[in-house]
DNA sequence: GTTCTTAAAATTATAGATAAAAACGAATCT
DNA sequence: AGATTCGTTTTTATCTATAATTTTAAGAAC
């Protein structure tokens, strides 16, 4: 989260790039060309660049100096990884969201979960998916741990989007019941294992077809 | 860690502000003038806004739309956040370096603690610690893993060199000390809680001024 | 037919210039 | 005196133009 509303022409561009880079509109590996996105956008190529450097941070683009910026590529293993990550951080946001969440809160969060269930699609569920996540985790009151995650979230959101097609749905929405249980009962040590695993199952999944290049 | 070497004028001013800043030569809040640093560095502004946008995602200074960039200010609850966070991070990079750690690397990380406890001054032993970790960390083959933990190795420095000074040096090579001989015992769960606990001493010291301003 | 060299085209990286927004200050009004 | 408004000045954000570098392609030599 750059801002809190980020007006500015670097920022509309870098949020239309990063949600075409997460939809998998574009396609890993491809080079960007500034001018090309600068005569999209109606603009010159310098907030293109900026644009480039947030989403280079994001991990979203990979930048080779006097070379450009492709889409970043990602194999299994750094789905793996970013699945490792979410959940050791998350389960560490949790141990601090946990003492100040309200059952006000946690009703909410189960309002979303069944939102989720009837999600028509894949982004649908997602959107659901990552409210839910941000919903109990925000509570932490550690903001740089909330940035990570979302932008761990991205690089989740990417590969759940690219090519592959699962079975999403029930047993995740699962999890966030048994979740919401936990926390409900003030059991947090329960509720963190289930998060955890909840969070590794997304990376760890066999039914994921590697057939992603890696190009580095 | 933005690439191998970036010899971009982009780079060279990124590397010289993120030193400056992390060594407390620019207090936080202040504000950095673009046409200052570019003139300073011989360069435009263009690049020198594209190291502000670097600097920004390392979380090492804050940007307000129209507003400029300025030294982004820290208080004790952020330094205790991002110990925490380096605490589980390089934990779960340690489990997944373990496996692949030889006796050499072991070994050369035991000379690089014994360098680190005749460090002359706080820099130098920040030096030799920063050393200490990755080397045992990069094994797990993690990059973006390992990427984020530099950032928030940068992070902690700054607030150690921030105007506060600690007895540094003894406990924690106690520390780097029992970690290496729980990983040539293959005792790994030893490891990892002696290295997590080491991490979070850091930012739980009670010696620390909270003379930090937080300006936002 | 392959490979090396060389030239041309495309693209990136930076510089210089312009417009717009915000900070600062002075003068005026209450 | 204090507050407010208006204008000046500084600074940011962007655009246009230029230089340098890489990629592409063509042609010649082997």
């Amino acid at each position: 989260m750059t801002s809190d509303k980020d007006n500015t022409i670097t920022g509309k561009i870098t949020r239309a790039l990063a949600d075409r880079i997460i939809a998998g509109h574009i396609a890993p590996g491809s080079k960007l060309r500034q001018d090309h996105f600068a005569e999209e956008f109606g603009a010159s190529h310098v907030p293109v660049r900026e644009a480039f450097r947030r989403l280079e941070a994001q991990g979203l683009v990979v930048s080779e100096p006097r070379r450009g910026v492709r889409v970043a590529s990602f194999d299994i293993a750094e789905v793996r990884e970013v699945a490792e990550m979410r959940a050791s951080l998350e389960v560490l946001a949790l141990r601090h969201a946990a003492p100040h969440l309200t059952t006000a809160i946690l009703d909410e969060a189960e309002a979303i979960n069944r939102a989720g269930e009837n999600a028509a699609d894949v982004r649908a569920w997602e959107e659901t998916n990552r409210a839910f996540h941000r919903l109990i985790l925000t509570p932490c009151g550690m903001p740089r741990l909330l940035t990570t995650i979302d932008d761990l979230h991205a690089a989740s959101a990417r590969f759940l989007f690219s090519g592959f097609r699962m079975e999403w749905g029930a047993p995740t929405d699962q999890d966030h019941r048994a979740i919401l249980k936990a926390l409900r009962d003030r059991q947090f040590d329960v509720a963190a294992a289930t998060l955890a695993r909840h969070v590794k199952w997304i990376g760890a999944k066999p039914g994921a077809k590697p057939r992603l290049k890696t190009l580095s």
